[in-house]
RNA sequence: CGGGUUGUGGCUCAGUUUGGUAGAGCGCUGCGUUCGGGACGCAGAGGCCGCAGGUUCAAAUCCUGUCAACCCGACCA
């Protein structure tokens, strides 16, 4: 049992979810402001943030994705163009119904999801195949009137990032879909360290107006799960309601194929809970905001504030987004501080050290203390960096390995619901029946049928009939 | 949106039962001593008790309403 140093701190085993609140507030990641659910990002949270902004908003790139600025609000005229659409995401509407001081004639939604701006702006610009595909995204808060909130897991407002594309052909927008998957399912296990599952989402699951849904799953360390992305497919449906065409090569009107695809300020929430232990957060170092941070001991002695200094300088040109804590504070405070707020490694620096030319280095994860030569310092800190990474990564892995299970009759099913947690994995006829009946018996959602099938046995273990899907069950956050 | 719990300096809370001039610890500011796992001494600053009504000579305390937080459900990224 690892002694817990840090008293602020609610213990995960008993209250996860006061753990996670505490985290949130101790490491200054987040405030609350007066209105309910909607939250302050503070700077060392919003860092986090705008690390993830600036990888994934490279890897899009990568994908010949633009960046725009779809406008704020929603004529309702053009919202309710799609019926599905609408009927999804009305009850979480927030309107616009005064100007100034006139009442306006139409009200006007606060952007829930832009996919109606986009329509309508495509058939504006679009006019032949040679403009296509149209590859768009925008990074923008958006607004569901929630009734439950919880920091980063579920906000009234929340900061995202909304990818929308139209392409000549159905197979070229499938095609792009799953791309765009794989590039959050990439950048979850090689900068998140955290491993998902892929797969496509039921129809019960899918979103509002799409064909289809994939989405990325991760487990958390409570084993409950956490949808960490999606990308949606949704054929010719909204270019058809929106009047979206364009000629093609043979001169003939035609409506382009659409996708969708969003990740979420929800990631930092994912990422809290993924690797968080009872010191705080434990940030993944390629999007920790402060990558190493060195603390001088004894810093009145002659020589240790220079030597801190110098050592900033070095690691800072390296690259490395590095601190120095110079603050009056003792240094127990700051190695409490510093893990509280998840920095992945800690670099001590005394008097003891300069006459040998060393320094400690300290990882967050298994906060093991190794003497290393200054001179090797940069190669130091990179590698133990990458040891964090990877983990981190097989610490979750093997979370969610040891929490996966195979069912094949629904009392197993709800046996493991009941006592285990984590994902159930089992086969499924596909009817929407045995799902409602899944969520009311075992309290479980379908999170997805992987892209990976595996032939568990030939029937539905809800209703008995025959089996089309594997598919993954489990508490969601 | 239903059920439960809670709002008192920045934080954690006492005081509310039985109405009578707002308390503690931590944190914060200044000075000094310290400094390898949340240091110590001295001196200070800071709140009219979530908000709005009501009862009363008098309300943090009693009544009504409202807003917010936390937990459990339902709903949802």
């Amino acid at each position: 049992m690892e002694k817990k140093m840090v008293e602020q701190i609610t213990s995960m085993e008993v209250d996860f979810a006061q753990w996670f609140t505490d985290v949130c507030k101790k490491a200054e990641l987040i405030d609350y402001s007066s209105i309910r659910g909607v939250f302050i990002y503070r700077p060392y949270g919003y860092a986090i943030w705008e690390n993830i902004q600036r990888i994934l908003d490279a890897e899009f790139k990568k994908q010949g994705v633009e960046n725009v600025y779809m406008p704020l609000l929603i004529p309702e005229s053009l919202l309710q163009k799609e019926k599905d659409h609408v009927e999804g995401f009305a009850p979480e509407c927030a309107w616009v119904t005064t100007g100034g001081s006139e009442k306006l004639e139409e009200r006007y939604a606060i952007r829930p999801t832009s996919e109606t701006l986009f329509c309508e702006h495509f058939a504006n610009v679009l006019h032949s195949y040679r403009e296509l595909p149209m590859k768009y995204n925008q990074w923008c808060s958006v607004i569901r009137w929630e009734k439950s909130s919880r920091p980063f897991l579920r906000h009234r407002e929340f900061l995202w990032q909304e990818g929308h594309t139209i392409h000549a052909t159905a197979e070229e927008a499938k095609a792009f879909t799953e791309t765009m998957l794989n590039v959050y399912a990439d950048f979850c296990e090689n900068v998140l360290a955290m491993p998902v599952t892929r797969g496509r989402k039921t129809e019960k699951e899918k979103f509002n107006g799409a064909e289809a849904t994939y989405t990325i799953e991760c487990m958390m360390h409570d084993r409950k799960a956490l949808q960490a992305g999606t990308s949606h497919y949704f054929g010719d449906g909204f270019a058809r309601q929106f009047d979206v065409e364009f000629t093609d090569k043979n001169n003939k009107k035609t409506n382009p194929h659409e996708t969708s695809w969003g990740v979420s300020t929800r990631l930092i929430g994912g990422i809290i809970m993924t690797h968080g232990d009872d010191n705080g957060l434990v940030l993944p170092p390629k999007i920790a905001p402060i990558q190493a941070v060195i603390i001088p001991i004894a810093a009145h002695k002659g020589g240790v504030l220079e030597a801190a200094d110098e050592l900033l300088g070095t690691l800072s040109a390296a690259g490395i987004r590095t601190k120095c804590d110079t603050s009056d504070n003792s240094a127990g405070w700051k190695f409490a501080e510093y893990e509280m707020k998840g920095v992945p490694v800690r670099i001590e620096l005394g008097p003891r050290d300069l006459e040998a030319g060393q320094c400690v280095l300290v990882s967050r994860v298994t906060r093991e203390k190794k003497i290393v030569k200054l001179e090797n310092i940069v190669e130091e800190v990179t590698a133990i960096m990458d040891e964090i990474h990877n983990a981190l990564f097989e610490r979750a892995l093997k979370n969610r390995e040891e929490h996966t299970y195979t069912a094949t009759t629904f009392e197993e099913m709800k046996e493991i619901a009941s006592t285990k947690g984590g994902f159930v994995k089992t086969m499924w006829c596909g009817d929407l029946e045995c799902e409602l009946k899944v969520k009311e018996e075992a309290g479980m959602s379908s999170r997805c049928m992987p892209f990976v099938q595996e032939e568990i046995s030939d029937v539905c273990p809800i209703c008995g009939k025959p089996a089309k899907h594997m598919i993954y069950w489990g508490v969601a956050y």
